[in-house]
DNA sequence: ACGTGATAGGTGTAGCTGCACGTATCGACT
DNA sequence: AGTCGATACGTGCAGCTACACCTATCACGT
């Protein structure tokens, strides 16, 4: 009995899950209210410049999916959206009939020049919440754990 | 176009919002999977420890949603699923026609008891990745930026 | 040319997220 | 008793998340 109250209270306190993602909706309030003026969210824009990143590479998918961290099947329904927008464009693979290839229109490449400084922004107050230094090492420390241990390893 | 390729490079390295996302995804792996055998989701566990922190107070949804640092529409329907699991009922409060209480059943003060040394296996993960000092700091940080800054607030 | 395991991707289902808007109730003031 | 701003909450809509399962295609060995 007090100790169903003792544990839950250590678990509210102590949880790194629930941490995380109390930050996570923090800073998708931050950004995306930043951000409105260009017309894009916070997620979305993150999809738009990592098909930026690839440069000349095409990039499919998985591959995509991959560098994003995120499962495949999202990204798939996470690119309706912004075809929706006319951002994105998803095309067949010249070379693989299985693979698809995701394309940036230059409405997308003009989404992101526009988002940038207000991204730059957003990323400001952060910085002035945290101090520079804090935040480098709070990025580095997020990098290992989504880079880290194997979902179901145990021990 | 050189510097679209420059600028989307820089998004995708330095955004916080990316880093915890991604964080937050790889995180949820992690406890899902530990939590498996308890048969509840950590997002649902993280509602189900909040409404036991209460103890003795009446949890209301807003009380609640603001403990949780989410939105109270979320957590409404966050509760769908607890209810049909019978972890959890929401009730009508006595002193006040408008609002409801959270109350924990028998079941999910045992869904908590089962899950807790699961969690902490999920956590051991965690603070062996980062050392219990990085992980430490890590938590204070995030918390700041929960707590941290209004969305809105310009500059 | 043919089979077969590996690879690329989509869909069904279920849950998480929050803004805009609406309803009911409350408390205080007249 | 009646009004009115504040409070507590739900719903419509739209988007994010991922597991289980499916199909199509490919590359390789025979």
């Amino acid at each position: 009995m007090t100790d169903l109250l003792r544990v839950s209270r250590q678990m509210s306190r102590d949880c790194a899950w629930l941490r995380v993602r109390q930050a996570s909706r923090a800073l998708t309030a931050i950004y995306d209210a930043r951000l409105q003026p260009a017309g894009i969210l916070s997620s979305q824009l993150s999809v738009l410049v990592a098909i930026a990143a690839f440069g000349e590479h095409e990039a499919g998918i998985g591959d995509l999916a991959g560098e994003l961290a995120m499962d495949r099947t999202t990204l798939t329904r996470n690119l309706r959206p912004l075809e929706k927008s006319g951002f994105v464009r998803v095309a067949r693979s010249p070379s693989d009939a299985r693979a698809r290839i995701v394309l940036l229109t230059p409405a997308g490449a003009r989404a992101i020049e526009t988002a940038f400084p207000l991204w730059e922004q957003a990323q400001r107050v952060v910085r002035e919440t945290l101090g520079a230094k804090r935040l480098g090492e709070l990025l580095a420390r997020l990098g290992e754990i989504t880079e880290g241990p194997s979902p179901a390893r145990s021990r």
